[in-house]
DNA sequence: GCCTGGCACTCCCAGGTGCCGAGTGCCAGC
DNA sequence: GCTGGCACTCGGCACCTGGGAGTGCCAGGC
């Protein structure tokens, strides 16, 4: 039976622990929260708390520390989101000012994201399906090498390299027309479409060959990228080595395991904040960590954005902040 | 007076120390290395190695640890590169098998250093400078903005945005071809002087603009990037986060820094190894760590690549590996 | 003259001891 | 159902101590 005073108690053991990273007694707790209630019965609450699994005890004659399930219930029932600061506004809505290309925009974003949160920060780049085909360039590279160059409405640069038959450079220069005459303008799964319909009439061989790459580079959002920053930010944990920052190098090290990890905490619509505690990653060296991430860009294609800390870390904060940083990323790519 | 069996001593020190991570005793320096002399005689030499700044003692009563300087000299005087296992040459020239692009070259080259050196590895992306021009793009993305995308031959991409007057579709068409015809298959300096020869006769009033902008982008290599891999490496230091994992997370997270590191660091020509020994680095927080680096690629304009590990590390297979891998790659690049 | 064995000395480190304080659980009383 | 009180537990810290590795120095020998 949770009732509202031990929810109390929860937060002020989730708040206190996160500020001082220490277990915390019954008896520092009344004072630091003035709470109307002796040391005696907020013990009573902890035993009751920690008999649920919300709450655990490193040793007997010791504090309570937060479990993964009490981080669950703070951030689910508890934690309004925090206001942010004017300084974090200020930075949030000048940082992309004069930011030139999708990269720029990234880098900037996991920049601000690290700078604010003091945590290791991840922005995926947005999926080409999101956005409108601007053009397509072909290029010659070898005799037999061509390498497809796509470029969106963003200014996001794709590019594939793919072996061909012999062929003159007349014949790319019709193919680039005629595809180009297909897809500009047109927002990815319309120029798919339009390119599987394309008239073959008086195309070179090489012409299925490039439309196939092509179609999957649309499509398929080949090798979804993400930016990491923030990195140094896991210096405040030196003394959790082992346990909490040489797993997240080395997850940050894997593409994979991070596309992973932002995909399975970002579930929820663009502008919701999602996270995902401890063990409910689906990253088992990350136990220790905990992932707040959002999306941004249109719903039918959103990409992910987050960051990743330990499990002790300031949740209502971190999640306005990463809220704020994918709406206002969001807003800026619909706008620019 | 540093005779040979003083640089013996001072080579099986590091060796020792290298390995074990613990201050080297003459006593156990005898055992190990089946020296002919005796432990009192191996104590007056490395009191001498001491007077001269070569050893250092971490405290009385302790054994010795080489200095920087101390390392220098081995890595001057002493190391023979020691030769690569059959393993190692193996993995070497198997792993650009299947590159398709310069960002999978590079990406790989990261993955490989990082793997058999068992550091931090960095590859600097070949400067423009290094290659021919392929092909020359104009892609309006609004109405004032034009994105200029530059592709060389090996398959390389840069882009560019700019703010620019209004224009027509047929402006850039024209301009487009012009600039072409003028800089196609040109090693990147020709271009650029092809360009500021180029034929202004009616073109827009935009191609002042975008002219200024590639010649930037074909003469100073914008925006010199470095890739970075093996960061998990670190975590074999855990036990020295303060001194030696966290200056050097924090450097990983500059670019600026690495370049200057790399640049530094890879002064020779092409083909050899250079190595910046703690304090001889231009980055004042790494003293603690050591760069091995090697240049590849044309030797007017060489591009970097190398390892950042802590001073305490093989130098001999390190600078093997290293030396190994850059060649490989300068190699991959002409052929391929 | 250089190497060697011996010896006294230094100092880190690991292990053991004891105390202190923070924190708990429980209980009787209001 | 809350509270104050009390006995108890246990981690952390300071302190001490002995062992061992390593050194510097010196006198003697090849």
């Amino acid at each position: 039976m949770i009732d509202d005073r031990k929810l109390d108690v929860l937060k002020a053991i989730v708040t206190d622990y996160v500020s001082s990273r220490e277990p915390v007694g019954s008896k520092a707790l009344v004072e630091r929260h003035h709470m109307k209630v002796s040391p005696a019965t907020v013990r009573n609450d902890m035993a009751a708390l920690e008999e649920e699994g919300y709450l655990t005890q490193p040793h007997t004659s010791a504090g309570r520390i937060p479990t993964d399930k009490g981080y669950r219930l703070f951030v689910d029932r508890i934690a309004q989101v925090k206001p942010l600061s004017a300084a974090e506004r200020r930075a949030i809505s000048t940082f992309l000012d004069g930011a030139v290309d999708l990269d720029d925009i990234v880098s900037r974003t996991v920049r601000l994201l690290a700078m604010v949160t003091h945590q290791v920060a991840l922005v995926q780049y947005p999926a080409v399906s999101s956005t409108r085909v601007r053009h397509v360039e072909l290029v010659s590279l070898a005799p037999q090498t061509i390498m497809v160059i796509l470029i969106t409405s963003v200014g996001a640069i794709y590019q594939r390299s793919l072996q061909v038959p012999d062929h003159s450079a007349e014949d790319l220069t019709v193919l680039r027309e005629r595809i180009n005459a297909a897809v500009d303008a047109q927002p990815t799964p319309a120029a798919a479409e339009a390119l599987r319909d394309l008239d073959r009439q008086g195309l070179p061989d090489l012409t299925e060959d490039i439309i196939t790459v092509i179609g999957e580079m649309l499509v398929a959002d080949a090798a979804p990228r993400i930016a990491v920053g923030g990195v140094p930010n896991l210096s405040r944990f030196g003394a959790e080595f082992e346990t909490t920052v040489k797993p997240m190098l080395e997850a940050l090290e894997e593409q994979v395991v991070l596309l992973k990890l932002l995909g399975a905490a970002a579930t929820e619509p663009p502008g919701d904040v999602a996270v995902r505690i401890g063990q409910e990653n689906p990253y088992e060296p990350l136990r220790t960590a905990s992932v707040v991430a959002s999306s941004y860009g249109p719903s039918d294609s959103p990409a992910h954005l987050g960051i990743v800390g330990p499990t002790r870390m300031d949740y209502p904060s971190t999640m306005a902040t990463v809220r704020a940083v994918a709406r206002y990323v969001g807003q800026f790519l619909t706008e620019g």
